[in-house]
DNA sequence: GCCAGACTGTCAATTTCTTTACAATTAAGG
DNA sequence: CCTTAATTGTAAAGAAATTGACAGTCTGGC
């Protein structure tokens, strides 16, 4: 049942007891799709875990603006840093499919932080988030669009997650949550996707985006 | 002497105990102007805590382009990514001014992170780290050019930890690095920082740009 | 099987940013 | 004091992205 959970590194590398205890304590949640497992400025739940679905991390603006900051998968744990540091969520958290999640409550959280071997873990978590965050603020100050529209592709078809590097061959995603993804115009993005279909690195389908060529869609990122 | 440390929250939220085990296992490190702490993709070092000076972070690509992330001032500790995940330097450390440092080696920090009150501090100051890193990201997403400006202005002025809110009158920095900082060409900024004061915001010298109304400036940002 | 709503492709007008270029200003070292 | 290197101000041309608009395409639900 909560396969998706074992098979991520970070959960799967954690103490036998530690994993127990928070299975133990966790309770399930469903959420469909649209649902909101949180929203920015929410005070700190619990520890989530998501075992089947994804849910779209993004913030609104009170203008309509909507950037979405990625997409976490089955497997991921999130929300730790509310918990962390006691303030109010940073993004909204949606489902964007049916979820089934697992909620470990803050004092269950907290009790855990006691331990060593939980809070270096809850550590490495952080540094992971770091780097990735760190990797998508150089993308969007010094690469080119063309630059970011391929790494931005690699990124999901890899997973967001560094789960194993098994590149799916489709991205389940609009072009407009894409170009939200980006910070970038739909139209923008249509002309950038358009002329990666025609060098033959990609398939452009309804809602979806097919790698044809890893290779060709690299060099075709580094041409530019 | 290492007063600036002790006027950091961070450091100072630690136990008394943990604060001396650093103190005693770290070792004084002098950097002139323009010497690099470390570079991208060297290996870890050790945790390094800013006694006096400042230090720069950024990303160099070969084309010549930097990114700054931002300025690391005294006080702050810095380093600890790479030491928790044992992954290479995610960018570039460079002293704008002399610099003294202390160096807590990899073998006490690992040692360190086997007591949860260490490594919850350690959680903690990545979870500030990663909020601030979303903020960013935000910024470069879903701003306008001008209200980058404004915010990247009020954050180094507030510095870039969250000391003291101890507003400072004055930012030195020169419009190149400024530039730099937002990703934006230096003639962009030059226009930007023009317009703010000519609202009476700042006042634009030479490598320095002192704040003259807060008010002002924020509204600056947000008027567009 | 069909229709409504969602999604994609494209165009033109406009705005914004970059690039290139050069003059003017400032600070720091000899 | 004075020269030099770094920094700032500004303008014009060109590139790139946004906006608004509309037609065409796909899918899910009835």
């Amino acid at each position: 049942m909560s396969s998706a959970l074992h098979t991520h590194p970070w959960f799967a590398a954690l103490p036998l007891e530690v994993r127990e205890t928070m299975l133990r304590h966790a309770e399930p949640q469903r959420l469909r799709r649209g649902e909101m497992l949180f929203r920015q400025g929410d005070a700190p739940g619990g520890l989530y875990g998501v075992l089947r679905g994804a849910l779209k991390i993004s913030t609104l603006r009170e203008d309509g603006r909507e950037a979405i900051l990625g997409v976490v998968e089955a497997g991921t744990w999130l929300g730790e840093i509310s918990l962390i540091d006691q303030l109010p969520r940073t993004h909204d958290a949606t489902a964007v499919g049916a979820c089934e999640l697992l909620v470990l409550p803050a004092a269950v959280f907290h009790q855990l932080m006691a331990e060593a071997a939980f809070a270096r873990a809850v550590a490495a978590l952080l540094a992971t988030r770091l780097r990735m965050s760190y990797s998508m603020i150089e993308d969007a100050t010094l690469r080119s669009t063309r630059a970011r529209v391929v790494r931005r592709l690699l990124l999901l078809a890899h997973g967001d997650t560094a789960m194993a590097s098994s590149a799916r061959g489709s991205i389940s995603v609009s072009q407009e949550a894409l170009a939200m993804m980006l910070g970038i115009s739909r139209q923008t993005l249509s002309k950038e996707l358009k002329l990666l279909e025609r060098v033959g690195a990609i398939r452009i389908g309804y809602r979806s985006i097919e790698l044809l060529s890893e290779p060709r869609l690299r060099a075709a990122g580094k041409a530019d």
